[in-house]
DNA sequence: AAATTAAAAGACCGACCGGTCGTTTTGTCA
DNA sequence: TGACAAAACGACCGGTCGGTCTTTTAATTT
């Protein structure tokens, strides 16, 4: 890896952070600059555009959500304890305080949902993919008879997400200290609804 | 209302659709003129800096959903219907095309969730009073014998504001048309296991 | 209708925005 | 080590930001 990729990837790295805490549109280039202990113009020549910027952090927040948050669940079995895990993970990242933005795609969804462009596309493309994978991986659950059979899995999936918006809500905004125990509950609630007829 | 005072409530009508788009931070007192037809500097007479034009949007929006929202669910009899129409209210609110940001207590959560400041401070405590009401909506349906006794009502509140939250996603991001049934069928099958024994 | 006050306008400020440019430094490899 | 290219730099551009000022216009009030 030459020296250039290696900056670019700082870059990334702190415009993911900083947009997290900023958005998107309210990061400026001599911000991140400054953070990185680099020369706006320096920084610059990574990038064609500020788009170009935030498209490329989102790209790059996606990469790491996946293989630092999904990846290490699907190292479990399949079915439920890979379904609890996956939840576990992203819960966990939601709580970890070296992530002072919180969430960057629960940022940018609320910011690019009524925005055109590229950036949009990708988060919109990347947010149907993540639910798609948490239905799937409902879906193993049934397959593997710990989910009744006639589960609706995209539900499953629409109210998993519900909870951890809520959780990312009452932990960042209401600093609740139950928060993770309330999101917990609910998703073993959700659980329990989703084993016994309905 | 003398003619000065009508102004500043278009204003703020105003800053609250733009800021629902732009983000509080992102909404500029020129463009906000601008939509209103007005200079800046006749805009900004009416108030000493942006932090407070922002902090009298929040209050602003703050009162009119609560009367155009809240207020009108409490004319149904308490208990589940009043529960229900809190919900459903709150549900046409953001199905609602005519706000094109959704709604400006959502993104201003995320806006300011990790911002110091009165703003901030004036969204926490709405925010807590509005999940106090949905709970304590849901004790009322306790109370009238139409959900468990030992149901816990914060619990309730945390779930049911995380629906709201996930409708918000599917709807304005992904643009989800099953959005609206998704978020009915969650807060129907929350109801259902807030009734029967857990 | 005149006098008084409230509301809006317009010109302007320094700071910062995203972005460009020519130059200098630094890493890379023959 | 010397040559070349990649990377970072500092100065600068037009434009917009939030905010201040003085002046003009419009609404009240008597």
């Amino acid at each position: 890896m030459g020296k250039g990729e290696a900056t670019r990837e700082r870059i990334l790295y702190m415009a993911a952070r900083l947009a997290a805490r900023e958005g998107l549109e309210g990061l400026s280039l001599a911000q991140l600059a400054d953070s990185l202990g680099v020369s706006k113009s320096g920084l610059f020549a990574h990038f064609r555009s500020k788009q170009e910027l935030q498209l490329e952090t989102l790209r790059a927040f996606s990469t790491r959500f996946i293989a630092e948050v999904l990846r290490p669940a699907f190292a479990q079995p399949r079915g439920l304890p890979r379904l609890r895990a996956v939840f576990a993970n992203w819960t966990r990242r939601t709580l970890d305080r070296s992530f002072p933005g919180g969430c960057l795609f629960m940022a940018a969804s609320i910011e690019l949902d009524d925005r055109e462009g590229p950036a949009r596309d990708f988060l919109v493309q990347s947010m149907r993919d993540l639910l798609g994978l948490l239905s799937r991986t409902a879906r193993l659950a049934v397959d593997e008879g710990h989910l009744r059979k006639d589960l609706d899995c995209d539900q499953f999936a629409f109210e998993e997400y519900g909870i951890l918006l809520g959780l990312n809500h009452a932990l960042r905004l209401l600093r609740d200290p139950n928060a993770e125990r309330r999101a917990r509950d609910a998703f073993d609630g959700l659980i329990r609804a989703s084993i016994s007829r309905s």
